[in-house]
DNA sequence: CGACACGTTGAGATATATCAAACGTGGTGG
DNA sequence: CCACCACGTTTGATATATCTCAACGTGTCG
């Protein structure tokens, strides 16, 4: 099922049978894009919307130096560039990390939606603000956390993220991006990030390695990132839930 | 009008006269708060959201060591907390900078826009939205540029804002906040805040002095800070429109 | 006038960047 | 099957931006 991972476990916005199926309907079409490919340049007038159903995917906005800072990534189930609709044209660029397939929603569809389902349109509203409360974290990250605080914070929310829709076990899970792309995301060089990585690695804390995280203290590795899952808006409290429900 | 200033300016959102007549209608009260006053904790349910009416506020989180990252500074004619209203709990506190006059409006109220006028709707939807592109904006910040990229960058920001709504002439602006909101707002100290000013101040780039920022080279100011305000959706291309209009 | 918050300056410590080189490793063509 | 290439990772040495701590200055308000 297409829209099976949209909005996932969030507290208070899970779909109705009918509001999923409503969604499943306005899909115009699926399309497989290769890794490191960019989907919507910035700028550009948008008629579609894209859902993510499987790969990685990123926002990202570039600086004169050719430096790139990662805005977001997005994992299976998120509404990627959903903020294009109101806005019309986005201001940052959205690219694939991985090859990734996608679901395109044209905006016809989500007027009709907005005219005649306020509900599904409100959780339509809410899946973008996921993504501010997200930006809102990431902006702690970068303001108060010193490089290994961001390493850690960032794999515990991917990790809660993942684990949301059934792709991390709670402890590990695949992540197919370079450190160079970490550093980007963290606002650091690729040399720190390598330096840092090796210090939690070494403390036991977690493991990067060909593509895969392993968690081997989640509890140390949220102090360190001083994370607390709640702006995540996941149903289940901390992340010890299987991922048996839905 | 207490509406005056929300979306305005803003590119293909402007409110029509009954729009906004909709808006007035549904504020049910208006408020004075002191400066440094909270206005609402994170996780506290919320039945009504603000209207910054005069005054400033912001957004933030803080660490476990009590030191605070701003997440958003809000001017006249922001909506500030009307993520709120979709999320039904936030996940930051929000409070003045300075002595604020602000209008609530009843969630159940933005339950009937919803409702009824979807277009009027979509424009809230939108106004949320904004916020996120300047969250956006801030991890650029951040994460690329230096301490004084990063002044230079908030400040680009704040005239332009500001100026949206008539609140700066287009090269000075009063900004009653002190270098240590600077320093929470930039992720820095607030002793590097004041050597970097310094000599911003020495280049005869800008200066701010009790409360008012003075830019002399705004083209230099712009550079400094890579700004470019797309991200702000506003119609008038540049800054140097007056505020004849609307 | 004194208290208090805010701004300013200095000296030294530290985290991260920069530059440069070597080291895997998986894939590809000969 | 090997040689080689491209790409990502790892490491070292040095440079630099920012922080930390501590002191002092200045304006405002009761």
């Amino acid at each position: 099922m297409i829209t099976d991972k949209f909005l996932r476990r969030r507290r208070g916005a899970k779909l109705t049978p009918q509001e999923r199926e409503t969604l499943e309907a306005a899909v115009s079409n699926i399309r497989e894009i290769p890794s490191r490919q960019i989907v919507v340049e910035a700028g550009r007038t948008l008629g579609r919307s894209t859902l993510l159903i499987e790969g990685l995917m990123c926002r990202y906005r570039d600086d004169r130096n050719g430096l790139r800072q990662l805005v977001a990534v997005h994992v299976p189930g998120d509404f990627v560039d959903l903020h294009g609709y109101p806005l019309k044209t986005l201001d940052h660029d959205v690219a694939t990390l991985t090859a990734a397939r996608i679901a395109e929603i044209p905006h016809r569809s989500l007027d009709e939606i907005c005219a005649r389902q306020p509900d599904l349109a409100k959780k339509l509203w809410y899946a973008t603000l996921l993504d501010a409360a997200i930006h809102r974290e990431w902006l702690f990250r970068l303001g108060r956390l010193d490089a290994a605080g961001r390493i850690a914070h960032f794999l515990c929310e991917t990790n809660a993220r993942l684990e949301a829709v059934g792709l991390s076990d709670g402890r590990s899970f695949d992540l197919t991006i370079t450190q160079n792309d970490l550093a980007e995301i963290c606002g650091l060089t690729s040399v720190h990030i390598n330096r840092v990585m090796r210090s939690l690695r070494e403390e036991n804390i977690m493991s990067f390695r060909s593509s895969r995280v392993q968690i081997q203290d989640l509890e140390g590795l949220r102090r360190r990132g001083q994370f607390d899952p709640d702006y995540l808006y996941l149903d289940a409290l901390g992340t010890t839930a299987t991922d048996a429900a839905r």
